[in-house]
DNA sequence: AATATGCTTCGTTTACGGTCGAACTATGAA
DNA sequence: TTCATAGTTCGACCGTAAACGAAGCATATT
């Protein structure tokens, strides 16, 4: 009768109106502190210092302090898979109570999710470097391949310079928005941050909104 | 500031010990009955009744009534995966306060997830299937090989067969024991089936085990 | 030291939702 | 028709947990 993992527990942490602002606020993939998420979450400090424990127990997020302030992110990269997958079934059935705004177009064309890109320019991102062979799909999951090491770096991105986490280099993840898969994974966040350093696109404070500029668009 | 789908109201759904434990007992891919589930949920058939209301309205299950029973499916495998990803995450951040009983290898070992074949088995099979070139990772998505195609109508499966939903016809699923792909879509459910008709693998009642023959262990 | 800022803990209130008993409807069997 | 089984609806109860005010720590800044 209970030979599954207990998914009620994590599903009902992230259940909660508050919470669910919170995580959602981390998929830009900054670290933010408790304040900022208690505005994020339109709730006192109190409470969200109280959410943000039963997310910490909960093993969703990760506390970071520094100073005097405490700044928390998501936990991992599957949690964000997670709230992804969450954000396609909510758009899809029915109940999209956020009518369609200014910046939601914007929001499908391109927009950070947990520190790579996501929208339609995510997707086309992905396309284009499977098209050119630049990564792999092998048999578990995707590689990085000889050429696009090479690729890579004569764009003057570092490989190795990367944080040596268990996390893996490539990684697909599915967009709500385009119900398709783009690149996250190490190289996913090198990529985006290569981006935002050559000034080709730029993040929108406040939201997850990426603009590319004029000389960012050619680089595909 | 609410630029995203709204998470909470799936995931509460979700929370729900009651209907956590339904909608796990629907992972099978098997048809169940209001009382079924009821039994599954442990609790009485007027909370169930209410419990598949909601999650009736909120598009994560579906209903269909034959005669005067009414049968309760996913309604999607969009939902599957969604479960699966967060057994992944309950799995993996402590709290499995299922201690591993005598079924719990065996589920690792071989279970269903929706209809088709998952754990150990259902990985090795998805990377024999891609090393063999029957399916390939294109653009977006998992697809069939014009040798894929061969080999399968060579089994015996007829693949037109299949009702043309709007499901794909292959889908990539990703484990929460295993943590890689298995095969999932129309495919993976057409070969789930082949292997219960031809008796290479039977369903153990009343759980999501499924144990190979003698026979069947010499398909890989 | 004194003051300010960031966060936590405590105690109380409040409200929402899960639960079941009992009565009602619907479909099938005798 | 009558009885039985499957499921729903209603109403009341109850528990839990979300929310905030107020006070308590802790780490800066002056």
């Amino acid at each position: 009768m209970k030979d599954s993992p207990d998914i009620s527990r994590v599903a009902s942490l992230i259940g909660d109106p508050a919470r669910a602002n919170i995580l959602t606020a981390l998929m830009s993939g900054k670290a933010l502190t408790a304040t900022e998420l208690a505005h994020e979450a339109g709730v006192t400090l109190q409470t969200t210092s109280a959410h943000l424990a039963k997310l910490d127990e909960g093993g969703l997020i990760r506390p970071r302090k520094e100073g005097r302030h405490k700044y928390f992110t998501l936990a991992s990269e599957d949690v964000a898979h997670v709230l992804e997958a969450l954000m396609g079934l909510a758009a899809g059935s029915g109940h999209l109570r956020h009518r369609p705004g200014p910046r939601d177009p914007e929001l499908r064309h391109a927009r950070v999710c947990y520190n790579h890109l996501a929208g339609d320019m995510g997707t086309q991102m992905y396309d284009s470097l499977i098209a050119r062979g630049l990564i792999l799909h092998s048999d578990k999951a995707l590689n990085l391949t000889l050429s696009g090491r090479d690729f890579f770096t004569g764009l003057g991105i570092d490989l190795d310079a990367f944080p040596a986490s268990r996390s893996p280099m490539c990684r697909d993840c599915l967009d709500w928005s385009e119900r398709r898969s783009h690149l996250a994974g190490r190289l996913g966040r090198g990529l985006l941050a290569h981006f935002e350093s050559t000034g080709w696109a730029q993040r929108i404070p406040e939201s997850r909104v990426i603009r590319f500029t004029a000389p960012g668009k050619k680089s595909l």
